[in-house]
DNA sequence: TTGTACGCGTTATCAC
DNA sequence: GTGATAACGCGTACAA
């Protein structure tokens, strides 16, 4: 086992001071060729890399972002992160990420510990519990500090910092706008209580393409879920007892619950009821019939994340630049779901 | 803005010298009830909070574990990393996550990144390129510079470290025994080439499993998907041309696309044909019907990892401890794909 | 009881 | 052209 090899051991080992052997590894002008590319060769033979740690006490800056999500078993966080990875590398960033797991408490956590020296700035989503609490002295606490955050997906309002979102509400249109256009008249929407940010503007969203298309809002036709752990029972429900030639669904959980409980009642889809979920992911590309989705371009809003945070990072005077709302748009992937055999014709 | 509160800062407001104060915080006994007080009181009412990297660069360790991975996008490595979080975390560790996307280069970038100082110790899983390449000279170094590793999933056997692995060949004889057992006699399997080790391991655990009930095994009901991107293709004609009544695949994909393939040629799934598959994900739960399916128990493998890191971590003289290879089981989990009304009463 | 000095690994500045 | 010194923030052995 050999340790790694410091700055000190190259100095003692050519008989050199340390200043020398650093200067001389940043190619500066004031050493000599000579013990230049002695000390250069010496260094390249035994490996050297310099110590991340010391660089980063001594700049300041750990060249690491910090990323803090509710949930990483999922498609769109996993899109996500990947997103900013590749940026973050690109820009010679390191990326730590912590889970919250939705808890407040673990989200605070994971931020005090991320803010005391590991990370120059954050990439977040915050919690659901945190969302409900309306509590977000972490964040406030960690801006007053002067590390930069980046909000995404489910963002905070109250918070002033940059924000790249999706545009749910557009997307949701996109949704409903679609079933129409292949003739739906009965669409249903499956989505979550109105405090859930996302949800909620989805469900309006629903709503808008309604009126733009001059129809009625029928409330028998929404359902809101109210118990996560209970979805596919209250879908169960929703759908037995609803007449539908349309479901949106706010999420592909919720889509394929609504498939499942339809083909119960014997109904199909796409034949007799055709179904857009929103969230473009594995789920929807393998299930059966596969799923005609709002995709959410998670790498996008992953990137575009990391560009803001790290602009704001490098940028010497950054105090003074507006925060930014990006807005990244959807976009409507057609699958069998949505297929619709009888008028296909009538649209080539 | 206020930057983050030092010792220096607080030693100058209280007229005292730095030392006291670390002494202080640290409830030294040195130091008087009357200055502890006060320095303690005037830390909690700043929120005082030490600086990470600082201690890092004094204790020489980081407190931090390094992950690397072959992609994210995955519900088995996200529950991995689940699994490594909450041990981590519950020992006070931190989490560093790197994807290497399959490819050698960006796995040799980012252990270099980490090693220089980011982390004490690796938990990973060989990115596909290397395990072709045989290249792990990445590995060797870091090893040889005292810093311990874990692999998991795909290991290297050359590679002497820590290991946590999926009994593979028993998971896939768990299966197909489980497809014997309800009655099938003509089970095919889809799986990889066999330079994949995983898919190498699973086709043994089939074969085995025909052998030990007295069945010989047919190369026509093997089906080894040599091209990733054409898979569905070479699945759909290994269903069309293959007269089979049980399917084992080593991964959901597979098994997804051979219950669509089997769907189009008008045999049913669980009627007709059953089928199991390995890897229990979303995909596995949600689909119609939900599919049997070999549990790898990802959360399990993280926590198995990560406490076999941390053990090697803190233990002062683990330098002669013996590298262990930990064998994680799987289990079935019954669902839709395997149900079969006929004899279910005789189990009663 | 409190303070001084040193070291972790690095770089910038200034002196020689 | 080279080297000594200070500093980043912290903890601790030792001195006062």
């Amino acid at each position: 086992m050999k340790p790694k090899l410091t700055l000190k051991q190259i100095a003692r080992e050519l008989d050199v001071s340390v200043s020398t052997v650093s200067k001389a590894l940043r190619d500066s002008v004031e050493i000599s060729e000579e013990t230049r590319v002695k000390i250069k060769a010496f260094a390249k033979l035994y490996n050297y890399k310099p110590n991340n740690i010391a660089l980063s006490l001594k700049n300041r800056k750990t060249r690491t972002i910090g990323i803090v999500l509710p949930e990483i078993v999922h498609d769109f966080f996993a899109t996500v992160i990947g997103g900013i990875e590749e940026v973050a590398n690109k820009h010679g960033y390191n990326v730590i990420i912590c889970v919250s797991n939705n808890s407040f408490d673990k989200e605070v956590m994971n931020m005090e510990m991320l803010a005391n020296g590991s990370t120059d700035g954050f990439i977040l989503s915050v919690a659901k519990e945190t969302q409900q609490k309306e509590d977000y002295h972490h964040l406030t606490e960690v801006i007053s500090q002067g590390m930069p955050i980046v909000l995404f997906d489910r963002v905070v309002d109250q918070i002033v910092c940059d924000k790249v979102i999706i545009d749910d509400t557009e997307g949701a249109k996109k949704a409903v706008q679609h079933l129409l256009d292949i003739g739906c008249s009965k669409v249903g929407i499956v989505t979550t209580v109105d405090y859930v940010s996302v949800g909620k503007l989805r469900t309006e969203g629903y709503i808008e393409a309604l009126r733009e298309n001059g129809m009625e809002v029928n409330n028998d036709l929404i359902l809101k879920i109210e118990d996560m752990d209970h979805s596919d029972e209250e879908i169960m429900n929703f759908i037995n007892t609803t007449d539908l030639d349309g479901v949106f669904a706010v999420n592909e959980q919720f889509s394929t619950s609504a498939i499942k409980a339809l083909y119960k009642k014997g109904i199909k889809v796409p034949e007799d009821v055709k179904v857009v979920s929103f969230s473009d992911g594995e789920l929807s590309r393998r299930f059966l019939p596969s799923l005609t989705t709002i995709n959410q371009h998670g790498t996008e809003i992953g990137a575009r994340a990391a560009e803001m945070l790290i602009e704001r990072l490098e940028d010497q005077n950054s105090n003074g630049k507006m925060f930014r709302t990006e807005m990244i748009k959807t976009s409507l992937i057609e699958r069998e779901s949505t297929k619709c055999k009888k008028i296909s014709s009538s649209y080539i």
